[in-house]
DNA sequence: GCCAACGTTGGC
DNA sequence: GCCAACGTTGGC
């Protein structure tokens, strides 16, 4: 199994909404290495839903890979935001996985507790200009994070 | 709102 | 293939 930390903006799509939902694809990355992350997920796979460009930005909640990558349909219509012409049905350039609601952590876990933790001083998301949506971690630091959110939820 | 960092685009 | 210009991301 692996662990990863996904981000998405809240205003656009937050953990709530996850919640609510159940489950949903996760569509519209748009960057090379991202997609090749998201190529790499397996069914069953662990992740962080990151709440990005948010006050505070942090780390909501859990999730589960749901469903391999597959083409992000999106990428196909014209009219939509995540439109692509370089991508088609023959050929698909981007793709989408199907994530599950877990958890959703009573306090988030926010960036000021990520920096102040040794075990995560390598996480790619807290490098200065990192804009990766999708990165992935190792056990030990998908353990330290979830330690922080215990800590936090029994205040 | 600011701005640093980064990816992409396009001229050459 | 180089690189400047530009747009976007995302923390603050």
């Amino acid at each position: 199994m692996r662990y990863w930390i996904m981000k998405c903006e809240p205003s656009v799509y937050s953990i709530t909404d996850l919640e609510r939902d159940g489950e949903t694809s996760w569509e519209g990355v748009r960057n090379y290495q991202a997609r090749n992350f998201m190529r790499d997920m397996r069914v069953g796979d662990q992740a962080f839903f990151y709440h990005s460009n948010a006050t505070p930005p942090g780390v909501a909640g859990t999730m589960t890979i749901q469903s391999p990558a597959t083409p992000d349909p999106f990428a196909f219509d014209p009219s939509h935001r995540y439109y692509d012409p370089k991508s088609t049905p023959e050929r698909p350039v981007w793709v989408s996985v199907t994530v599950r609601h877990q958890r959703t952590f009573a306090h988030l876990v926010h960036i000021g507790q990520l920096r102040g933790t040794d075990a995560l001083s390598s996480l790619i998301i807290l490098r200065p200009g990192n804009r990766l949506s999708v990165t992935p971690i190792n056990e030990a630091e998908w353990q330290a994070i979830m330690a922080l959110a215990d800590s936090s939820d029994r205040r």
